[in-house]
DNA sequence: TAAACATATGAACAATAGATCATATGATTG
DNA sequence: CAATCATATGATCTATTGTTCATATGTTTA
């Protein structure tokens, strides 16, 4: 907005303004914002740490955050949409875990932000 | 609420069922989910991409992103509240700058999730 | 196969958040 | 010191989201 620069040649006059920065794809930021969000829930972070120490159904997830049964089976379908979990049936239970290292990676650096 | 173990003996018939999980405090897995909120919505990302390659003020990130100037400024009061950015007044202007070396290692890591 | 258990799902509701508009604050310049 | 430029802020509106309740689906067992 400051500087209308059509010439392409006046453009030493101020320090900012600069139009030439590299950003990723549209798509790719709005990928990362929907990874945050998922991560941006306690009750989710919750269950990811849960789940870091041990395999765990549903009801013991509940149990252990001390909630009700169908607000982690919701927040568990969320975890899964995003790939963050896997699980599978043991009898009438259904055990989840995390599906990969990154959850634990991710989780770690933003401690190291928050500061222990 | 499957385990009803009142005497400690009987623990082995079910594979599941742990209520021994290490958490940390609740406050600090609040202080994380809120963390993770600022990095939940693309137009934060996009400011933070932005600043990682250059100091910027306000209005130069307003033209970058396309939006207007109201919508930056409020996002910036959300990333400077949250440490995530700094800023020092230059004239009329005042630039935006990354606080630390976080922001683009969590950045990163996210990317690596996202793939790409 | 009926009852009990474990999980999933849909609707409804309250709370939160991001964008916009209007306006206020603060700095510069003629 | 009035006008202009740059930024901040408050109010409002809309959209999104997390939880709860009720109920459906699916599995085991008596």
């Amino acid at each position: 907005m400051t500087n209308n620069d059509k010439t392409g040649l006046s453009s030493l006059e101020s320090a900012p303004n600069r139009t030439d920065i590299e950003m990723p794809d549209d798509e790719i930021l709005y990928d990362l914002a929907d990874l945050f969000k998922i991560f941006a829930d306690s009750t989710r972070i919750k269950i990811l740490y849960a789940l870091l120490e041990s395999e765990l159904c549903v009801c013991d997830i509940a149990q252990l955050l001390g909630m009700n049964q169908s607000a982690i089976s919701h927040q568990l379908r969320v975890l899964k949409q995003s790939k963050l979990v896997k699980y599978r049936r043991e009898g009438k239970a259904i055990l989840y875990s995390l599906a990969d290292g990154h959850v634990r990676a991710i989780l770690d650096q933003g401690m190291e932000h928050v500061g222990e």
